[in-house]
DNA sequence: GCCTATATAGTACTTAGGTGTAATAGCCAA
DNA sequence: TTGGCTATTACACCTAAGTACTATATAGGC
Protein backbone atom coordinates (compact mmCIF):
# COMPACT_ATOMS: atom_id res chain seq x y z
CA UNK A 1 0.00 0.00 0.00
CA UNK A 2 1.38 3.36 -1.41
CA UNK A 3 2.06 5.83 1.68
CA UNK A 4 1.35 9.62 1.42
CA UNK A 5 4.41 11.83 0.78
CA UNK A 6 5.61 13.53 3.57
CA UNK A 7 5.51 17.06 4.53
CA UNK A 8 9.09 18.30 4.40
CA UNK A 9 8.64 19.49 8.38
CA UNK A 10 10.54 22.65 7.05
CA UNK A 11 11.58 24.66 10.42
CA UNK A 12 11.47 28.54 10.43
CA UNK A 13 14.55 29.84 9.01
CA UNK A 14 15.94 31.99 11.66
CA UNK A 15 17.52 34.93 9.26
CA UNK A 16 14.83 35.42 7.11
CA UNK A 17 12.24 36.20 10.38
CA UNK A 18 10.70 39.43 9.13
CA UNK A 19 9.96 38.02 5.46
CA UNK A 20 6.32 39.42 4.87
CA UNK A 21 6.32 40.06 8.44
CA UNK A 22 3.31 41.94 9.39
CA UNK A 23 3.08 44.61 12.47
CA UNK A 24 0.45 45.99 14.20
CA UNK A 25 0.64 49.11 15.87
CA UNK A 26 -2.01 49.93 18.39
CA UNK A 27 -1.69 53.66 19.95
CA UNK A 28 -4.02 56.31 20.75
CA UNK A 29 -2.00 58.76 19.52
CA UNK A 30 -1.50 59.54 15.81
CA UNK A 31 1.70 60.91 15.40
CA UNK A 32 3.12 57.95 17.08
CA UNK A 33 1.30 56.08 14.60
CA UNK A 34 2.70 57.72 11.59
CA UNK A 35 5.98 57.66 13.05
CA UNK A 36 6.13 54.07 14.09
CA UNK A 37 4.56 53.62 10.19
CA UNK A 38 7.25 55.36 8.52
CA UNK A 39 10.15 53.50 10.80
CA UNK A 40 8.44 50.19 10.56
CA UNK A 41 8.46 50.73 6.77
CA UNK A 42 11.93 51.95 6.20
CA UNK A 43 12.95 48.44 7.99
CA UNK A 44 11.10 46.38 5.54
CA UNK A 45 8.24 45.46 7.56
CA UNK A 46 4.28 45.63 6.44
CA UNK A 47 2.32 47.75 9.17
CA UNK A 48 -1.07 48.46 9.99
CA UNK A 49 -2.22 50.75 12.54
CA UNK A 50 -4.68 51.38 15.11
CA UNK A 51 -6.18 54.23 17.17
CA UNK A 52 -7.60 52.08 20.06
CA UNK A 53 -7.30 48.46 21.11
CA UNK A 54 -11.30 48.03 20.12
CA UNK A 55 -10.64 49.15 16.26
CA UNK A 56 -7.88 46.10 16.98
CA UNK A 57 -9.78 43.21 17.90
CA UNK A 58 -12.72 44.38 15.46
CA UNK A 59 -10.15 43.89 13.00
CA UNK A 60 -8.46 40.92 13.89
CA UNK A 61 -12.16 39.06 14.82
CA UNK A 62 -12.72 39.79 11.20
CA UNK A 63 -9.50 38.82 9.43
CA UNK A 64 -9.21 35.27 11.38
CA UNK A 65 -12.49 34.52 10.42
CA UNK A 66 -12.20 35.20 7.01
CA UNK A 67 -8.24 33.26 6.51
CA UNK A 68 -8.91 30.76 9.01
CA UNK A 69 -6.41 28.26 9.19
CA UNK A 70 -3.59 29.10 6.79
CA UNK A 71 -2.03 31.90 8.20
CA UNK A 72 1.16 32.89 5.92
CA UNK A 73 2.90 36.06 7.84
CA UNK A 74 4.34 36.06 10.47
CA UNK A 75 3.41 38.77 13.01
CA UNK A 76 3.29 40.78 15.82
CA UNK A 77 2.09 44.02 18.04
CA UNK A 78 3.75 47.04 19.07
CA UNK A 79 1.28 48.18 21.61
CA UNK A 80 0.58 51.26 23.90
CA UNK A 81 0.34 51.20 27.28
CA UNK A 82 -2.34 54.14 28.36
CA UNK A 83 -5.41 54.45 25.97
CA UNK A 84 -8.79 54.98 26.97
CA UNK A 85 -11.35 52.73 27.02
CA UNK A 86 -9.26 49.84 26.56
CA UNK A 87 -5.33 49.95 28.09
CA UNK A 88 -2.99 47.53 26.36
CA UNK A 89 -2.84 45.71 29.49
CA UNK A 90 -6.50 44.65 29.07
CA UNK A 91 -6.10 43.80 25.20
CA UNK A 92 -3.06 41.60 26.27
CA UNK A 93 -5.40 39.98 28.47
CA UNK A 94 -7.99 39.78 25.76
CA UNK A 95 -5.77 38.16 23.24
CA UNK A 96 -4.98 35.38 25.61
CA UNK A 97 -8.29 34.79 26.82
CA UNK A 98 -8.84 34.10 22.81
CA UNK A 99 -6.27 31.98 22.48
CA UNK A 100 -4.19 34.19 20.28
CA UNK A 101 -0.65 34.46 20.37
CA UNK A 102 0.35 37.01 19.18
CA UNK A 103 3.36 38.70 20.43
CA UNK A 104 3.36 41.87 22.00
CA UNK A 105 5.47 44.74 21.99
CA UNK A 106 4.61 47.61 24.84
CA UNK A 107 5.67 51.17 24.20
CA UNK A 108 4.43 53.26 26.87
CA UNK A 109 5.43 57.22 27.54
CA UNK A 110 5.39 56.93 31.71
CA UNK A 111 5.62 53.79 32.36
CA UNK A 112 6.15 52.06 36.12
CA UNK A 113 7.70 49.25 37.35
CA UNK A 114 5.20 46.99 38.39
CA UNK A 115 3.33 47.86 34.86
CA UNK A 116 6.03 46.36 33.38
CA UNK A 117 6.31 43.69 35.07
CA UNK A 118 2.66 42.87 35.39
CA UNK A 119 3.52 42.93 31.03
CA UNK A 120 6.47 40.60 30.93
CA UNK A 121 4.95 37.98 33.25
CA UNK A 122 2.00 37.63 30.86
CA UNK A 123 4.19 37.01 27.85
CA UNK A 124 5.39 40.44 26.43
CA UNK A 125 8.67 40.09 24.46
CA UNK A 126 9.51 43.44 25.46
CA UNK A 127 8.58 46.81 26.98
CA UNK A 128 10.10 49.75 25.80
CA UNK A 129 9.78 53.26 26.75
CA UNK A 130 9.32 56.39 25.12
CA UNK A 131 11.36 57.68 23.64
CA UNK A 132 13.68 54.62 22.56
CA UNK A 133 16.33 54.04 20.31
CA UNK A 134 15.49 52.28 17.05
CA UNK A 135 17.58 49.61 17.47
CA UNK A 136 15.72 48.42 20.76
CA UNK A 137 12.51 48.62 18.34
CA UNK A 138 14.15 46.53 15.83
CA UNK A 139 15.70 44.21 18.44
CA UNK A 140 12.27 43.56 20.32
CA UNK A 141 10.60 43.09 16.53
CA UNK A 142 13.05 40.35 15.47
CA UNK A 143 12.47 38.95 18.84
CA UNK A 144 8.59 38.97 18.68
CA UNK A 145 8.83 37.81 15.15
CA UNK A 146 11.18 34.96 15.98
CA UNK A 147 8.80 33.89 18.66
CA UNK A 148 5.89 34.31 16.56
CA UNK A 149 6.89 31.74 13.99
CA UNK A 150 8.07 29.36 16.79
CA UNK A 151 4.83 29.65 18.46
CA UNK A 152 3.03 29.23 15.38
CA UNK A 153 4.88 26.40 14.12
CA UNK A 154 4.08 24.37 17.69
CA UNK A 155 1.05 25.40 17.60
CA UNK A 156 0.64 23.86 13.80
CA UNK A 157 1.78 21.00 14.44
CA UNK A 158 -0.39 20.39 18.21
CA UNK A 159 -3.76 21.50 15.93
CA UNK A 160 -2.34 18.91 13.07
CA UNK A 161 -2.11 16.17 15.89
CA UNK A 162 -5.14 16.69 17.29
CA UNK A 163 -7.31 16.63 14.10
CA UNK A 164 -5.98 13.64 13.16
CA UNK A 165 -6.89 11.79 16.91
CA UNK A 166 -10.22 13.15 16.20
CA UNK A 167 -10.59 11.34 12.85
CA UNK A 168 -9.85 8.16 15.40
CA UNK A 169 -13.26 6.06 16.83
CA UNK A 170 -13.68 6.14 20.41
CA UNK A 171 -12.25 2.33 20.43
CA UNK A 172 -9.45 3.47 18.04
CA UNK A 173 -8.23 5.80 20.67
CA UNK A 174 -8.20 3.27 23.64
CA UNK A 175 -6.32 1.21 21.51
CA UNK A 176 -3.96 4.04 20.58
CA UNK A 177 -3.79 5.05 24.51
CA UNK A 178 -2.47 1.51 25.05
CA UNK A 179 -0.16 1.63 22.09
CA UNK A 180 1.38 5.14 23.72
CA UNK A 181 1.69 3.07 26.52
CA UNK A 182 4.32 0.68 24.94
CA UNK A 183 1.64 -2.45 25.68
CA UNK A 184 2.06 -5.20 23.32
CA UNK A 185 -1.19 -6.30 21.07
CA UNK A 186 -1.86 -9.09 23.51
CA UNK A 187 -1.63 -6.97 26.55
CA UNK A 188 -4.10 -4.33 24.91
CA UNK A 189 -6.41 -7.19 24.08
CA UNK A 190 -6.46 -7.87 27.67
CA UNK A 191 -6.70 -4.66 28.72
CA UNK A 192 -9.72 -4.11 27.05
CA UNK A 193 -10.99 -7.40 27.37
CA UNK A 194 -11.27 -7.77 23.69
CA UNK A 195 -9.25 -10.47 21.73
CA UNK A 196 -5.78 -9.87 19.41
CA UNK A 197 -6.98 -10.33 16.32
CA UNK A 198 -9.23 -7.59 16.91
CA UNK A 199 -6.23 -4.82 18.33
CA UNK A 200 -4.51 -5.29 15.04
CA UNK A 201 -7.72 -4.59 12.97
CA UNK A 202 -7.83 -1.12 14.96
CA UNK A 203 -4.07 -0.69 14.79
CA UNK A 204 -4.39 -1.52 11.06
CA UNK A 205 -7.01 1.76 10.79
CA UNK A 206 -5.65 4.15 13.33
CA UNK A 207 -1.74 3.27 11.52
CA UNK A 208 -4.18 4.61 7.91
CA UNK A 209 -5.72 7.09 10.08
CA UNK A 210 -2.82 8.73 11.26
CA UNK A 211 -0.57 8.60 8.21
CA UNK A 212 2.07 6.67 10.86
CA UNK A 213 4.14 4.10 9.00
CA UNK A 214 6.06 3.23 12.44
CA UNK A 215 5.57 3.25 16.19
CA UNK A 216 7.81 5.92 16.05
CA UNK A 217 5.39 8.57 14.50
CA UNK A 218 2.63 7.12 16.42
CA UNK A 219 4.46 8.04 19.37
CA UNK A 220 5.40 11.59 18.26
CA UNK A 221 1.53 12.33 16.89
CA UNK A 222 0.57 11.16 20.37
CA UNK A 223 3.07 13.00 22.40
CA UNK A 224 2.37 15.95 20.57
CA UNK A 225 -1.51 15.77 20.94
CA UNK A 226 -1.21 15.07 24.22
CA UNK A 227 0.98 17.90 25.74
CA UNK A 228 -0.76 20.82 26.66
CA UNK A 229 -0.74 24.15 24.46
CA UNK A 230 2.24 25.12 27.11
CA UNK A 231 2.90 28.73 27.07
CA UNK A 232 6.44 29.42 27.24
CA UNK A 233 5.82 32.47 29.65
CA UNK A 234 4.97 31.57 32.97
CA UNK A 235 1.05 32.58 32.82
CA UNK A 236 1.05 33.25 36.39
CA UNK A 237 -1.10 36.02 37.03
CA UNK B 1 14.89 -12.10 30.19
CA UNK B 2 13.26 -10.08 33.25
CA UNK B 3 13.54 -6.23 32.87
CA UNK B 4 14.25 -3.92 35.71
CA UNK B 5 11.48 -2.58 37.53
CA UNK B 6 10.52 1.11 36.21
CA UNK B 7 10.27 3.57 38.76
CA UNK B 8 6.85 5.56 39.25
CA UNK B 9 7.93 8.54 37.37
CA UNK B 10 6.60 10.78 40.37
CA UNK B 11 5.58 14.16 38.88
CA UNK B 12 5.57 17.43 41.47
CA UNK B 13 2.37 17.42 43.01
CA UNK B 14 1.26 21.40 42.73
CA UNK B 15 -0.33 21.63 46.14
CA UNK B 16 2.56 20.24 48.51
CA UNK B 17 5.16 22.53 46.51
CA UNK B 18 6.53 24.58 49.16
CA UNK B 19 7.15 21.00 51.64
CA UNK B 20 10.78 21.30 52.41
CA UNK B 21 11.53 24.08 50.59
CA UNK B 22 14.55 26.47 50.43
CA UNK B 23 14.75 29.68 50.37
CA UNK B 24 17.68 32.23 49.67
CA UNK B 25 18.15 35.78 50.33
CA UNK B 26 20.49 38.26 48.80
CA UNK B 27 20.97 41.70 50.23
CA UNK B 28 23.29 43.87 51.70
CA UNK B 29 20.81 45.60 53.77
CA UNK B 30 21.22 43.63 57.40
CA UNK B 31 17.30 44.64 58.49
CA UNK B 32 15.99 43.60 55.06
CA UNK B 33 17.35 40.21 55.69
CA UNK B 34 16.32 39.91 59.27
CA UNK B 35 13.31 40.91 58.32
CA UNK B 36 12.96 38.59 55.22
CA UNK B 37 14.12 35.76 56.96
CA UNK B 38 11.23 36.38 59.59
CA UNK B 39 8.98 36.23 57.19
CA UNK B 40 9.53 33.17 55.44
CA UNK B 41 10.32 31.48 58.51
CA UNK B 42 6.60 32.38 59.79
CA UNK B 43 5.51 31.17 56.26
CA UNK B 44 7.47 27.68 56.74
CA UNK B 45 10.01 27.92 54.50
CA UNK B 46 13.65 27.11 55.37
CA UNK B 47 15.40 30.26 54.47
CA UNK B 48 19.06 31.08 54.45
CA UNK B 49 20.86 34.96 54.14
CA UNK B 50 23.29 36.07 52.32
CA UNK B 51 24.85 39.71 51.85
CA UNK B 52 26.49 39.69 49.12
CA UNK B 53 26.44 38.38 45.56
CA UNK B 54 29.78 36.81 46.06
CA UNK B 55 29.07 35.06 49.22
CA UNK B 56 26.01 33.59 47.84
CA UNK B 57 27.71 32.34 44.59
CA UNK B 58 30.71 30.48 46.77
CA UNK B 59 28.13 28.55 48.97
CA UNK B 60 26.16 27.86 46.24
CA UNK B 61 29.14 26.51 44.57
CA UNK B 62 30.80 24.48 47.59
CA UNK B 63 26.98 23.05 47.98
CA UNK B 64 26.45 22.20 44.33
CA UNK B 65 30.03 19.90 44.55
CA UNK B 66 29.16 18.02 47.73
CA UNK B 67 25.84 17.34 47.22
CA UNK B 68 25.82 16.80 43.17
CA UNK B 69 23.47 15.24 41.42
CA UNK B 70 20.41 14.36 43.72
CA UNK B 71 19.55 17.82 44.92
CA UNK B 72 16.05 17.02 47.30
CA UNK B 73 14.74 20.41 48.31
CA UNK B 74 12.90 22.34 46.27
CA UNK B 75 14.48 26.31 45.71
CA UNK B 76 14.46 29.73 44.97
CA UNK B 77 16.07 32.96 45.19
CA UNK B 78 14.96 36.11 46.68
CA UNK B 79 17.60 39.22 45.39
CA UNK B 80 18.36 42.57 45.78
CA UNK B 81 18.71 44.68 42.81
CA UNK B 82 21.28 47.45 43.92
CA UNK B 83 24.46 46.19 46.05
CA UNK B 84 27.65 47.17 45.60
CA UNK B 85 30.62 44.62 44.03
CA UNK B 86 28.16 42.97 41.72
CA UNK B 87 24.64 43.37 41.75
CA UNK B 88 21.37 41.63 41.36
CA UNK B 89 21.32 41.56 37.56
CA UNK B 90 24.95 40.24 37.61
CA UNK B 91 24.39 37.46 39.94
CA UNK B 92 21.29 36.31 37.77
CA UNK B 93 23.99 36.06 34.18
CA UNK B 94 26.07 34.72 36.30
CA UNK B 95 23.64 32.14 37.63
CA UNK B 96 22.64 31.66 34.20
CA UNK B 97 26.05 31.07 32.63
CA UNK B 98 26.74 28.55 35.00
CA UNK B 99 23.45 26.85 33.88
CA UNK B 100 21.92 27.39 37.12
CA UNK B 101 18.38 26.71 36.94
CA UNK B 102 17.31 28.58 40.37
CA UNK B 103 14.38 30.78 39.77
CA UNK B 104 14.71 34.40 40.94
CA UNK B 105 12.39 36.57 42.63
CA UNK B 106 14.09 40.41 42.18
CA UNK B 107 13.26 43.05 45.20
CA UNK B 108 14.21 46.42 44.88
CA UNK B 109 14.42 49.90 46.56
CA UNK B 110 13.96 52.18 43.75
CA UNK B 111 13.66 50.26 40.62
CA UNK B 112 13.10 51.52 36.95
CA UNK B 113 11.17 50.28 34.46
CA UNK B 114 14.27 49.26 32.24
CA UNK B 115 15.99 47.63 35.13
CA UNK B 116 12.69 45.48 35.96
CA UNK B 117 12.39 44.45 32.21
CA UNK B 118 15.53 43.46 31.91
CA UNK B 119 15.55 41.06 34.84
CA UNK B 120 11.88 39.37 33.52
CA UNK B 121 13.28 38.89 30.27
CA UNK B 122 16.13 36.79 31.43
CA UNK B 123 13.67 34.83 33.38
CA UNK B 124 13.13 36.09 36.69
CA UNK B 125 9.86 35.39 38.43
CA UNK B 126 8.65 38.55 39.39
CA UNK B 127 10.11 41.52 40.55
CA UNK B 128 9.10 43.43 43.27
CA UNK B 129 9.35 46.77 44.41
CA UNK B 130 10.29 47.72 48.15
CA UNK B 131 7.46 48.03 50.44
CA UNK B 132 5.91 44.97 49.09
CA UNK B 133 2.68 43.27 50.09
CA UNK B 134 3.65 40.36 52.22
CA UNK B 135 1.53 38.54 50.10
CA UNK B 136 2.98 39.71 47.05
CA UNK B 137 5.90 37.48 48.11
CA UNK B 138 4.13 34.78 49.15
CA UNK B 139 2.64 34.38 45.54
CA UNK B 140 6.03 35.09 43.90
CA UNK B 141 7.72 32.38 46.23
CA UNK B 142 4.82 30.15 45.52
CA UNK B 143 5.27 30.55 41.98
CA UNK B 144 9.17 30.48 42.06
CA UNK B 145 9.01 27.03 43.93
CA UNK B 146 6.52 25.25 41.36
CA UNK B 147 8.92 26.29 38.54
CA UNK B 148 11.90 25.25 40.56
CA UNK B 149 10.49 22.07 40.41
CA UNK B 150 9.20 21.76 36.74
CA UNK B 151 12.77 22.84 35.66
CA UNK B 152 14.41 19.98 38.17
CA UNK B 153 12.11 17.63 36.81
CA UNK B 154 12.74 18.52 32.73
CA UNK B 155 16.37 18.54 33.34
CA UNK B 156 16.73 15.22 35.70
CA UNK B 157 14.77 13.46 32.59
CA UNK B 158 17.05 15.25 30.16
CA UNK B 159 20.42 14.29 31.89
CA UNK B 160 18.99 11.12 32.88
CA UNK B 161 18.50 10.54 28.92
CA UNK B 162 22.20 11.95 28.04
CA UNK B 163 23.54 9.44 30.40
CA UNK B 164 21.85 6.71 28.95
CA UNK B 165 23.09 7.63 25.53
CA UNK B 166 26.38 8.04 26.71
CA UNK B 167 26.89 4.18 27.42
CA UNK B 168 26.07 3.43 24.06
CA UNK B 169 29.34 3.06 21.55
CA UNK B 170 29.10 5.46 18.32
CA UNK B 171 27.99 2.34 16.39
CA UNK B 172 24.73 1.89 18.29
CA UNK B 173 24.28 5.65 17.84
CA UNK B 174 24.31 5.72 14.40
CA UNK B 175 21.39 2.77 14.77
CA UNK B 176 19.68 4.73 16.80
CA UNK B 177 19.73 7.50 15.32
CA UNK B 178 17.73 5.18 11.94
CA UNK B 179 15.68 3.79 14.40
CA UNK B 180 14.63 7.39 16.03
CA UNK B 181 13.91 8.46 12.25
CA UNK B 182 11.43 5.41 11.66
CA UNK B 183 13.53 3.60 9.76
CA UNK B 184 13.51 -0.90 9.37
CA UNK B 185 16.09 -2.85 10.29
CA UNK B 186 16.70 -3.50 6.12
CA UNK B 187 16.55 -0.08 5.45
CA UNK B 188 19.36 0.75 8.72
CA UNK B 189 21.17 -1.84 6.94
CA UNK B 190 21.68 -0.57 3.57
CA UNK B 191 21.74 3.07 4.94
CA UNK B 192 24.64 2.18 7.38
CA UNK B 193 26.38 -0.64 4.47
CA UNK B 194 25.98 -3.49 6.73
CA UNK B 195 23.89 -6.56 7.05
CA UNK B 196 20.65 -6.81 8.71
CA UNK B 197 21.62 -8.80 11.50
CA UNK B 198 24.08 -6.89 12.17
CA UNK B 199 21.57 -4.15 12.69
CA UNK B 200 19.58 -6.84 15.07
CA UNK B 201 22.40 -7.13 17.31
CA UNK B 202 23.11 -3.72 17.75
CA UNK B 203 19.42 -3.16 18.33
CA UNK B 204 19.28 -5.73 20.94
CA UNK B 205 21.99 -3.94 22.91
CA UNK B 206 20.83 -0.34 22.72
CA UNK B 207 17.52 -1.46 24.07
CA UNK B 208 19.04 -3.22 26.64
CA UNK B 209 21.66 -0.44 27.64
CA UNK B 210 18.50 2.88 27.13
CA UNK B 211 16.61 -0.07 29.78
CA UNK B 212 13.52 0.28 27.18
CA UNK B 213 10.79 -2.26 26.21
CA UNK B 214 9.00 -0.54 23.08
CA UNK B 215 10.17 1.43 20.21
CA UNK B 216 7.79 4.05 22.51
CA UNK B 217 10.37 4.17 25.28
CA UNK B 218 13.30 4.61 22.69
CA UNK B 219 11.53 7.41 20.54
CA UNK B 220 10.65 9.42 24.10
CA UNK B 221 14.31 8.80 24.99
CA UNK B 222 15.75 10.02 22.16
CA UNK B 223 13.55 12.98 22.06
CA UNK B 224 14.01 13.74 24.88
CA UNK B 225 18.14 13.76 25.12
CA UNK B 226 17.84 15.08 21.91
CA UNK B 227 15.67 18.30 22.31
CA UNK B 228 17.85 21.11 24.03
CA UNK B 229 16.96 21.99 27.70
CA UNK B 230 15.37 24.82 26.51
CA UNK B 231 14.93 27.89 28.88
CA UNK B 232 11.25 28.12 28.62
CA UNK B 233 11.69 31.88 29.02
CA UNK B 234 12.93 33.69 26.25
CA UNK B 235 16.70 34.48 26.67
CA UNK B 236 16.98 37.01 23.98
CA UNK B 237 19.52 40.00 25.61
C1' DG C 1 -35.93 -1.73 5.12
C1' DC C 2 -31.42 -0.36 3.43
C1' DC C 3 -27.01 1.62 3.83
C1' DT C 4 -23.01 2.96 6.51
C1' DA C 5 -19.89 3.02 10.25
C1' DT C 6 -18.19 0.56 13.98
C1' DA C 7 -16.77 -3.26 16.85
C1' DT C 8 -15.98 -7.75 17.12
C1' DA C 9 -13.86 -12.44 15.86
C1' DG C 10 -11.54 -15.85 13.13
C1' DT C 11 -8.14 -17.76 9.72
C1' DA C 12 -4.20 -17.64 6.87
C1' DC C 13 -0.16 -15.59 5.36
C1' DT C 14 3.78 -12.30 5.24
C1' DT C 15 7.00 -9.33 7.17
C1' DA C 16 9.53 -7.28 10.96
C1' DG C 17 11.70 -7.65 15.14
C1' DG C 18 14.18 -10.07 18.97
C1' DT C 19 17.13 -13.89 20.88
C1' DG C 20 20.80 -17.29 21.09
C1' DT C 21 24.92 -19.20 19.44
C1' DA C 22 29.10 -19.10 17.00
C1' DA C 23 32.72 -17.19 14.47
C1' DT C 24 36.01 -13.56 12.60
C1' DA C 25 38.51 -9.29 12.94
C1' DG C 26 40.44 -4.84 14.68
C1' DC C 27 41.92 -2.05 18.47
C1' DC C 28 43.72 -0.92 22.90
C1' DA C 29 45.67 -1.62 27.28
C1' DA C 30 47.66 -4.47 30.92
C1' DT D 1 51.17 -11.38 23.66
C1' DT D 2 47.03 -11.97 25.90
C1' DG D 3 42.56 -10.52 27.26
C1' DG D 4 38.68 -7.54 26.71
C1' DC D 5 35.74 -4.58 24.04
C1' DT D 6 33.61 -3.59 19.76
C1' DA D 7 31.93 -4.48 15.22
C1' DT D 8 30.76 -7.54 12.02
C1' DT D 9 28.35 -11.63 9.78
C1' DA D 10 25.70 -15.95 9.59
C1' DC D 11 22.14 -19.17 10.87
C1' DA D 12 18.19 -20.84 13.34
C1' DC D 13 14.21 -20.03 15.86
C1' DC D 14 10.52 -17.59 17.93
C1' DT D 15 7.37 -13.79 18.75
C1' DA D 16 5.10 -9.58 17.36
C1' DA D 17 3.01 -7.01 14.04
C1' DG D 18 0.63 -6.13 9.72
C1' DT D 19 -2.45 -7.56 5.84
C1' DA D 20 -6.27 -9.77 3.48
C1' DC D 21 -10.45 -11.77 3.49
C1' DT D 22 -14.66 -13.29 5.59
C1' DA D 23 -18.31 -12.91 8.86
C1' DT D 24 -21.54 -11.36 12.57
C1' DA D 25 -23.77 -7.81 15.31
C1' DT D 26 -25.21 -3.26 16.62
C1' DA D 27 -26.45 1.58 16.16
C1' DG D 28 -27.92 5.57 13.47
C1' DG D 29 -29.60 7.97 9.45
C1' DC D 30 -32.22 8.16 5.12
Amino acid sequence: MPRQDRQPESLPDATAVQTNAMVYIVDDDLSIRRSLLRQLSASGYQAEAFASAIDFLEARSRRLAIVKHPRPTTECLVLDICMPAMNGLSLQEELARRNDLLPIIFITGQGDVQTSVQAMKKGAVDFLSKPFKRSDLDNALRSALSRCQALRHQQDQHLDALRKLEALSARERDVLECMAAGRMNKQIAADLDICESTVKVHRGRIMEKLEADSMVDITRLFDCATKGTERSAGASA
